[in-house]
DNA sequence: TCCAAAATGATAGTTCAGCTTACATATTTA
DNA sequence: TAAATATGTAAGCTGAACTATCATTTTGGA
């Protein structure tokens, strides 16, 4: 298309309106614009065209014959942006809240809450992808990733959801007895870990001790590691969030905290990739957060029913 | 439509072109701005739609499911409109130029050169309308129109085409052996008239005759009057670039020059219209009364050949 | 493997297309 | 006949659209 050779869009727009309405005013008011705008262009077309497109009729115009081809073209090709612009806001504003989350988290934090959303907005579908390697959010077309980390991603915004440092735990009869004032007071415990996470393992050398002289039974995902941890195959380290819930019944033990470096669950956005739905869902998150950091505190840690 | 809900169609047509081209760089050629321009569009539109519509892919760009989508309608939408533009442009670079004059001006002035013009031009096509009364030229679809008066026509441009006042003319046998001072002198001969050019009775009325003393014939063309009085039927009064050419013949005599008040043919337009081939008629038209005035003042005042 | 070319990304600054404001004129209706 | 409602026109304003410039990324060829 060379379009040095067309008129500006929003003249042929103007004009378009103009004769469809037989009336600038009526045109001007479907604009947003004033008739003046209107009358300027329809007449810059006019000098460009060299020929009338419309003429004054009454109180009204009307368009010449010229101009009654033209504005029939061109009202096609405006009705066709205009659908083309409706089709993919209508596609975007019912469409689910795409998120993907790490397994642990899925697992144990919010497959285990989840219940309370979907009571509460039943219209929102939520997609929850558990992903072991980190995502990238915007190729793949998703609204919302929950990523442990320092929060600070290249391009993305993050927002603290849960600081959650890392506990050691495991089954209480696992550890009856003992004395637990490090990680190397646990070495010669069976350990269970996700094969995938990277931060399991990660944690756990950051306090000195070395994987390799630890009998360490692998497992696919970590909900199968915190299930054998819950059946009192091994001791396990999983961020605080994860595991909170099973210590306050009683199911497990926490042994000790590992070293906080400032790491935490975020939830992570592609700026300016927003939603109604999106951010109803955040909004739910966050509040849920803050209930289990005030419930933590209540006497007596009263869990969340 | 609501164009409330509808982004910038610079920014639509900037993101269709990048969508097709898989290029910010040429779509930013085949839309004549930078890339840069093309890049803030497409990221605008993003913004609005919450979405990713192109990628960065190597060193071109692709587009996502949604975008695709999306180009494709308003490539389709932006097509229809540059067709109705082409078409438009198409019916007025071959249709002929339409001109309307006075009859007296296209029998006895304009038929007799027009061969060369054609000649020069058979390319262009000249629709010569000849009309008594004013044509309103926008209202009526013309391009030209030759008018005798003073030049000054509301909302219209005119250009003066030949100084003409209004000669009296007669065969010479008609007046053999008379002086005449004034047009008192003849109103005891016969006279020939247009019933319809107004402007020869006023002028006549001018010099201070009174038309109901005056033995008139009146004829429906001036094309007949001037034949009548080319057979010494009758004194006639004429614009002098009318008969010019027959006195310099000899076939009629210039009795007296009537009152100069400042009228002419002037060459009638509508502002802002214009086309290649009516400036070209227009500078033939201009040259040609040109010469008319420069072969008048050559000794012995030879005829145009 | 390195470098140059060609692309995209981002931002500060410029400019004029598009608009508003204001008033004049034309048409229609009560 | 006057008021209401339309179009017509031109001066002035402003922010959308752009350019200029530099940074970064990707790719192809030497």
């Amino acid at each position: 298309m060379d379009w040095h050779d067309i008129p500006s869009l929003a003249a042929l727009r103007a004009f378009e309106a103009a004769a469809r309405h037989e009336s600038l005013s009526a045109a001007a008011r479907e604009l947003n614009v004033t008739h003046a705008a209107v009358a300027q262009h329809v007449r810059a077309l006019e000098q460009d065209f060299a020929e009338d497109l419309l003429i004054r009729q009454g109180r009204g115009v009307a368009a010449t014959a010229a101009g009654r081809a033209l504005a029939e073209q061109l009202g096609d090709g405006f009705q066709t942006i205009a659908e083309a612009v409706a089709d993919l806001r209508d596609r975007n504003a019912d469409r689910p809240v795409n998120i993907t989350v790490t397994p642990g988290f899925a697992g144990s934090w919010l497959m285990p809450r989840i219940g309370e959303f979907w009571s509460k907005h039943p219209e929102i579908q939520v997609n929850i992808n558990p992903s072991c390697s980190v995502v990238d959010l915007r190729q793949e077309g998703f609204d919302l990733g929950v990523r442990y980390g320092a929060g600070s991603w290249p391009k993305l915004d993050a927002e603290l959801l849960t600081e959650a440092a890392y506990w050691a735990v495991a089954h209480p009869d696992l550890v009856a007895g003992r004395a637990v004032r490090s990680l190397h007071d646990l070495t010669d415990l069976p350990w269970v870990m996700d094969s995938y996470e990277r931060e399991q393992h990660r944690v756990v050398e950051g306090e000195g001790i070395d994987l390799a002289v630890l009998d360490v039974t692998l497992l696919n995902t970590n909900e199968l590691a915190l299930s054998a941890a819950l059946a009192g195959l091994g001791v396990t380290v999983q961020p605080r969030s994860i595991v909170e819930r099973d210590i306050r019944s009683g199911q497990l033990v926490k042994l000790m905290a590992l070293r906080d470096n400032g790491l935490g669950y975020h939830m992570v956005t592609v700026p300016g990739r927003s939603s109604p739905n999106l951010r109803i869902f955040m909004a739910w998150l966050r509040r849920t957060a803050r209930e289990d950091r005030e419930n933590e505190k209540a006497p007596g840690g009263a869990g969340a029913s």
